[in-house]
DNA sequence: CAGCATCCTTTGGGATACTG
DNA sequence: CAGTATCCCAAAGGATGCTG
């Protein structure tokens, strides 16, 4: 992670605490992370290409990823010591609750696209005609 | 907003359209300018003081929020034509789904607080007596 | 008052190389 | 395999100044 982010890091966690755990959960990948992980337990490669086949994440960041949400309690570690390593990921019963209400919240918004969608295409139209 | 800005975003619209509107609705203003409509509806200036009473907040980025918001349908403008100029902003039906949803998760993240602390805690020493 | 445009700093995040 | 460390670029976001 680097001495420098983690000081950067720990600056914002002064702030609103809560917050920042929303932060996490709802991030670019902690919400793919949760979401695999409610199915079922995932080795790290294996996580990587499962999350792949939607959106590509770096090595960097699903590690990044992974550890904050440990941290947070949301995700547990299991590292085997054996050669080569084995590390399984699978989700603590307080990550369920998370996950289950992030995954409530994107089943809903792509329930609710098409009304997006419709209130896109009039925003825009609106736009077009006043600049035009 | 500027022009390359908004060509970057255009982009990003290629790619799974309905995690683009999670990442609207739970942006770190998003969550707080949708939390603050709930209740009722606001001015900008006086929506940013409201907001700013927990996170500043910049005027660019509170208009930029609004706008995105307001692009998918959530957010109403009613931009009054006076001198000096008035716009109310409120919260449109499909956005309260929205919201609610929302707002249940970061009460969430605040009751369970303490959990999460906890195991940061435990985290931490155990990260700590390993490493000295 | 309610913005928009510009400049500038900070952060997020990918690519690559290396290690136990 | 499962990471860590480093470098670097792109995007987020704040500060300031200007306008109807």
């Amino acid at each position: 992670m680097g001495v420098s982010e983690r000081e950067a890091w720990a600056k914002r966690e002064a702030m609103c605490p809560h917050r920042l755990v929303l932060e996490h959960v709802t991030s670019r990948w902690g919400v793919l992370v949760l979401d695999a992980l409610l199915d079922r337990s995932y080795r790290f490669s294996e996580l990587r290409r499962q999350i792949g086949r939607v959106n590509k994440v770096s090595e960097k960041m699903l590690a990044q990823t992974l550890q904050t949400l440990e941290r947070d309690g949301f995700v547990h570690r299991d590292a085997k010591p054996v050669i080569p390593p084995r590390v399984d990921y699978s989700i603590t019963p307080l990550g369920r609750e998370a996950a289950e209400q992030v995954r409530a919240l994107a089943r809903w918004t792509d329930v609710r696209m098409d009304d997006v969608e419709r209130a896109r295409a009039a925003y825009d139209a609106a736009r077009e005609s006043t600049s035009l």
